[in-house]
DNA sequence: CTACAACAATTGTATGTACAAATATAAGCA
DNA sequence: TGCTTATATTTGTACATACAATTGTTGTAG
C-alpha cells in the first residue's frame, strides 16, 4: 500500500522522510502479524524471541545481559519479561553457582514443545512477506537494509 | 551493519527470516535517533508524530479517530497520549459543540512554536539516513517497502 | 583485610501499546 | 415518544519500553 494512503495524507512528503516513515509502518504492519499468529499461543513478539535465543543456547544456559543483548529490541527490562516465562513455565532461571550475580536461564521442555508448535507458524508470516518481492529484491532489500543502519 | 552481527548470532538464518528481523531492528534503529533528537524537547515520537498532524491541520481542529487514522504508530490510546499534550500547553481540546461526542482538538501557538525548532533536528536525522544510499536506491527501497504491504 | 569500584540483576516510575468494557451522545425507527 | 443501535471517547488492565536508582556480589588497590 502507498505510504500517503497508509497515513491517509495529501502532502508531499520528501523522498527521505517516506524512507523513514516507510520503515516503521512497514515494521508495525509486520509486527502485528507476528503477533496475531502468536496470540492462540499466548506469548508476545518478545516473549517469542527470547524463548527463540534460549532454545539456540543449545542446553547452555543464557544469563539476562547475553539475552538483552541478542534481543531484537533492545528491551529495557528484560527481568520483568523472564518472569512471565518462568510464570508460564518456559523457561527457568536459577542463581549462577561460579557468580552469584548472574543468573542462568534455560528453556524448558515445555518452551521447546510450545516453540516447535509455533515454528511452522511464523515460517508461514516470514515468507508470505518474502514472496511479495522477488528474490533478487529480497536479496537487495536486506542489502540495503543493513547499509541504512551504518 | 550486518543483522547477525546485529543480533550476535552465529546461525545462518532464512533470507524470508532475515528480512522480518532486518526490517524491525532497523525500524527500532530508527526510531532510536528520532527519540534521542527529541529528547531536549521533552517529547516523544508518538507526540511529535501528533503534533505534526494536527499542525497539518491548517487551523481546522481534528477529533480523536482522524488522529488515529494518520498516526504512523496506530496508537491504541490516543486519548491519554492528547492527555500528556494538553498537560504541556502544546494542543487544546474542547467538546465539540455539533456534535458532543467528538471532541476538537487543536495545536497551540507553544505547539507550533515547538515544532518549528525541531524541524531542523528531525530533518537532518532523516537526510543523515537516506544519504546512506544512492538516490535511485533511495527510491527503490520506498517501492520495495510499500510492496511489502500490499 | 577493608574500602571502593565494577558488575549483574532488580525495582520504581513514566510513557507507550493492545484490548475490552464502560460512558455518553446521537440517530433511526416502531 | 421510548427503545435500540451506532458512534466517539474514556477508562481499566496487562504487557512493553526507557531511564534512573537500588541491591547484592565480586574483584582489587592500598
Amino acid at each position: 500500500m502507498k505510504l500517503e494512503e497508509q497515513l491517509k495524507t495529501s502532502s508531499k512528503l520528501p523522498e527521505s522522510r517516506r524512507l523513514v516513515l516507510n520503515i516503521i509502518v512497514t515494521a508495525n504492519h509486520i509486527s502485528e502479524k507476528l503477533l496475531e499468529a502468536l496470540k492462540p499461543f499466548g506469548i508476545s513478539n518478545q516473549q517469542f524471541n527470547v524463548l527463540r535465543i534460549l532454545r539456540g543456547q543449545k542446553g547452555k544456559p543464557a544469563n539476562l545481559s547475553t539475552i538483552q543483548d541478542r534481543m531484537v529490541n533492545k528491551m529495557s527490562n528484560t527481568t520483568r519479561l523472564i518472569d512471565k516465562l518462568v510464570d508460564k513455565g518456559l523457561c527457568e532461571r536459577i542463581v549462577c553457582p561460579s557468580n552469584r550475580r548472574k543468573i542462568e536461564i534455560r528453556i524448558t521442555k515445555e518452551g521447546i514443545k510450545i516453540l516447535s508448535q509455533i515454528d511452522p507458524v511464523i515460517d508461514k508470516v516470514e515468507n508470505d512477506l518474502a514472496e511479495k518481492v522477488s528474490e533478487k529484491e529480497l536479496l537487495l532489500l536486506n542489502r540495503l537494509l543493513n547499509e541504512l543502519r551504518s
